[in-house]
DNA sequence: AATTCGGGGTT
DNA sequence: AACCCAGAATT
């Protein structure tokens, strides 16, 4: 069967209408994949229009401040995404006068850019024949060749690169990229997909030998760890909280949170209060420490679960570098913090 | 090659 | 609870 042929007319039947795909702009194409990089569509598309609308030309995302574009990424995950994308709009401002680089070979080297978002880009923008490898081209070829090897390794990216580049040759290949990938998306999906009505049920290897749902093969396990935080909210007699940015490599690298106390294991009230009275912004005879959530919050994140509580700090005085109230919904957050901050109501 | 980096949706 | 998502950078 041709392959191509049926998954180009299946797309232009099944496809969603989607804002990226009705523009060839290389700014827009860009931000689109950089947003779609292990994001579902629908969680994606209200941060692609907040971007469009707050940037709508990479300048103006070049001139940002890097915790403006976080703000705005708040809540997406991933944010080294959000700095890469900024630091590289700088770079395509000043160094390439705002031209976006043309080739896969080019583009590639942009910060946060990889195989998948440079196949993406050189395709959707500059018709190159390169073939997108994505969770949902895995899936699909997987499947209907019967391949087993692991798509966790080198070794199996290889292999569904050169089907994948192989059957690109022949057709339109932004075309042919946005097909395999919708299809995977809608059609060929991870758990209960509907085989009766897929176009490619008769030839499908998986399908006819009935394993579907062995395939694609992934070796990793992933290990959750667990960690304990305790946020530190304290509020001074002039209505004003400290608030800090989070240095170093980790996770949330840049966004700000409430002073952090960690523990090893769930934490009390004697621990916090000792930790909170090295921390140095109070005066340790004038503070009042009180648990605000009785019950762990744990928020859940791909390697670790946070079991996190909020202690609220009362003191009498000031705080030489706190932060009035009113100003504290305007920093970049993670969810957990954000949700806390609503929550709390300042 | 293995690990790290978020948060939300689906089953 | 396990798995997955229009992956990439770091170790």
């Amino acid at each position: 069967m041709n392959i191509q042929k049926t998954l180009i007319d299946w797309y232009i039947v099944n496809k969603r209408d989607l804002p990226w795909r009705n523009t060839t702009d290389p700014y827009s194409i860009w931000l689109s994949e950089i947003i779609l990089q292990q994001t579902q569509v629908a969680q994606g598309l209200p941060y692609y229009t907040s971007f469009v609308s707050n940037y709508p030309t990479i300048f103006d995302l070049a001139d940002a401040d890097e915790s403006d574009v976080l703000k705005l990424w708040q809540g997406l995950g991933y944010y080294s995404r959000a700095r890469n994308l900024h630091t590289s709009a700088q770079y395509i401002a000043t160094e390439l006068n705002g031209v976006f680089p043309k080739t896969f070979s080019e583009i590639i080297k942009l910060k946060g850019v990889g195989d998948y978002t440079a196949s993406a880009i050189a395709s959707f923008c500059y018709n190159e024949k390169t073939a997108v490898i994505d969770g949902n081209v895995y899936r699909f070829l997987s499947r209907f060749y019967g391949i087993y090897t692991p798509i966790t390794g080198g070794k199996g990216f290889k292999e569904f690169k050169a089907i994948a580049q192989n059957l690109i040759e022949t057709v339109d290949p932004a075309t042919f990229n946005q097909a395999i990938m919708e299809f995977g998306a809608r059609q060929c999906k991870p758990k209960t997909p509907d085989c009766t009505v897929c176009p490619f049920s008769s030839d499908c290897v998986a399908f006819q030998k009935e394993e579907i749902n062995c395939l694609p093969v992934k070796l990793k396990a992933l290990k959750v760890k667990k960690k304990f935080f305790n946020y530190i909210v304290i509020l001074s007699e002039d209505n004003t909280t400290i608030v800090e940015q989070r240095q170093g490599k980790g996770i949330w690298q840049n966004l700000y949170q409430f002073p952090l106390i960690e523990t090893d294991t769930a934490a009390n009230y004697e621990t916090v209060l000792k930790a909170v009275k090295a921390l140095n912004y109070v005066e340790s005879e004038t503070l009042e420490l009180s648990l605000y959530n009785t019950t762990d919050i744990v928020h859940k994140l791909s390697h670790q679960h946070l079991y996190t509580k909020f202690w609220i700090v009362t003191v009498n005085g000031t705080l030489p570098e706190g932060v009035p109230f009113n100003k504290v919904p305007t920093f970049p957050v993670p969810i957990l913090i954000g949700n806390f901050i609503e929550n709390f109501n300042f």
